[in-house]
DNA sequence: TTATTTCTGGACTGTCAAGTCCATTATCGG
DNA sequence: CCGATAATGGACTTGACAGTCCAGAAATAA
């Protein structure tokens, strides 16, 4: 899948080298943007040369695309760790408590790596965009799995949509985590969680 | 307070060259970002040369700050033809029609102007940041404005604070844009005016 | 050991972008 | 009409950045 893949064969210090490299760039990328962010950059902060950058990627968006993935592998285990075992209600706020805790205890929150990407280079980048897209997809199905449990069980309605519910609640933490990194403030991820909640509320079985 | 004060005056002529400048800047940064769109390129799509650029604004981040000026006032003015008049709730339903309407008329929704400065810069320039918070907080203030009005006549329930149902709901728009703009559809935008409506809605009175 | 391949260092190139400078043309006030 | 000032054209400088190249070190397999 990697352009890496027909050039040479990684040995094992290679690979470590290699995800060595793409942990810098999301750091890099993650704080400041992938236009902002230079390989020189990347370069400095990893302790590298030039010939290392090229010798494990093509060119830049082949490190991009990298950072991508390895960002939406992050946020997918993030949630997987508090979605997968969903049965009540109430887990819902451990998971809501759970990110929060994250985002508040990092020193203000700097947004979603998967949003901020997709906000900078979906315009840019086709390949990237759908390469965002399926990361924004594999999460959503998270939290659709989470639905059905819900539903399964007898907690919501199963006659509700679990795909659009859990839709509507990526679409309300991508703008909370959005604001959360303008304002500086947990304040807008606390709203977006609470609206989100209460908007299954809405379908919750008494 | 804008550093080009100090410098010269400006005549009618000036003044509309200036505009000018701004609003094709606009339309470039809106679609391509701060960082992808160079003084060269907004050159070329507004038919002038460097010495007019820095005649006008002092550098690339004081040209920066006028677009965001120009988003934020045009994100305030199309909102307020609609949230200025809100008496009942079908007129949430209207603003959301019209906002609707305008980003799916417009060939797939390219997201909101001000949440895509917000996202690539707040983390840079302090300064834009702030300007942007300023925007999103007059924008916010529209809503309030409805909300409380629909406290004032009895349609929703006024022990509720204004301020906190507002931000949610801006939080809730600025996910669907962001979502819309990502997977080049209106569904996420859709989903999050009827979550926010939804959310307005608990606290509205029989 | 030795041949082969991976891995690394760093100088170098070409391009593009921000910002400077000066000359020239339009415009305005008196 | 005529100085002063605003407005414009465009060449030029400087620096940063993506990408290239080649030589050498380290590891691997036989």
């Amino acid at each position: 899948m990697s352009p890496r893949d027909t050039e040479t064969t990684l040995t094992a210090r290679g690979i470590a080298m290699r995800a060595r490299i793409v942990d810098v760039a999301a750091g890099l990328i993650y704080s400041s943007g992938v236009e902002a962010t230079s390989l020189d950059d990347v370069m400095a902060a990893s302790h590298t040369s030039k010939s290392q950058l090229y010798h494990y990627f093509t060119n830049k968006d082949d490190l991009v695309r990298s950072v991508i993935s390895l960002q939406a592998q992050r946020t997918f285990d993030v949630h997987n760790d508090h979605l997968a075992a969903v049965v009540t209600m109430a887990d819902l706020h451990l998971w809501r408590d759970a990110i929060l805790t994250m985002y508040s205890g990092a020193g203000g929150s700097g947004g979603c790596p998967l949003g901020s990407l997709a906000n900078e280079i979906s315009g840019q980048s086709e390949t990237a965009r759908v390469q965002i897209v399926a990361g924004f997809e594999a999460w959503q199905s998270q939290i659709v799995r989470a639905m059905r449990a819900l539903q399964a069980n007898g907690t919501l309605d199963p006659t509700i949509d679990a795909s659009e519910l859990a839709a509507a609640v990526l679409v309300a933490l991508q703008g909370g985590l959005l604001m959360s990194k303008t304002t500086k403030s947990v304040k807008p991820l606390e709203l977006a969680f609470e609206m989100a909640i209460a908007h299954i509320g809405r379908y919750a079985l008494t």
